[in-house]
DNA sequence: GCAACTCTGTTGAGTACTCAACCATTCCTT
DNA sequence: AAGGAATGGTTGAGTACTCAACAGAGTTGC
């Protein structure tokens, strides 16, 4: 009994995953390019310029990014290479490890961010008035708290 | 003069990156799982099932997957190891190559189609309202507009 | 009819991802 | 206090992706 998609759904989901799929190689292709670096490095970076002392537990890193762990692992284990976070283990835990944005990590946010917002307005808020803004937010959050996440 | 995202923008962002994460995980497991194929290839494999005589151009194919030349003809290399799909030189412009789903194709598809179809449902359509689902479409289309695609 | 250009598709190298197996540490239970 | 389970994170193998370089076929202009 499967529960098939009606006409309207399907072509919500096309025009999702063709907007999704346009969106992330057009954002990703610019970050490569302007900056270096895959979105999803991008992400890390940006989660742990926003947490106090620049620092989060290698967890709360995998949370806030939607991230495996094993991927977050592999993917800190390359900004560390570059230079751009530093691990240290936790001393109240030592099963767990701090990372934290190098002030060089920083350096290399704060010259990557307007290229990389400015890309998004361009490919995503141009596109929207400010109702579907709205909608859109609306949506992302209900399908996110449905997923089990905070938008 | 980078023009920033206002804090509405900002959220809707945050909210669209952290669903389209959480979905894609979802449902990319979920077809590896069930299926042993990623995403992109249930793509290729409903697209060319769509398609008259089930056959395909390659550029045809990769502008309907959204998908550049090299990645799908990697992916179709890959399905066709499988038997999924065939590959021929098209005779009337021997730069061509058309791809064909396979009986053996058509099968396997047939087989994942209800068991993706119900996680899609599950994940992204049974937390939305039926006017966030005409929502979801209009600015899945506009977008996609915008960056040069049909819906 | 030929040189230059374009167009289609493939290839290879390098990178990032997934999954499962794996340590090390901590927690729980008795 | 010890054995076993759970937690946090890393690792390695395998897979799919990206970009750039390429080869072959068609097209254009002289």
């Amino acid at each position: 009994m499967t529960r098939w998609l009606t006409q309207d759904e399907q072509r919500a989901w096309r025009a999702f995953l063709t907007a999704r799929t346009l969106l992330d190689s057009a954002l990703d292709a610019q970050l490569q390019r302007d900056a270096d670096m895959p979105h999803g490095y991008y992400e890390v970076l940006v989660r742990l310029s926003e947490a106090p002392a620049r620092t989060l537990r290698m967890s709360e890193l995998a949370t806030a990014t939607q991230s495996s762990r094993s991927r977050l692992s592999h993917a800190v284990a390359k900004l560390e290479q570059r230079g751009w976070v530093a691990r240290r283990t936790l001393e109240t835990d030592k099963r767990g490890q701090l990372a934290t944005l190098t002030e060089q990590g920083a350096e290399v946010l704060r010259a990557a961010a307007p290229g990389h917002v400015e890309a998004v307005r361009r490919s995503l808020f141009d596109a929207l008035t400010p109702a579907q803004v709205r909608q859109l937010r609306t949506i992302g959050e209900a399908v996110a708290a449905h997923l089990g996440a905070d938008a």
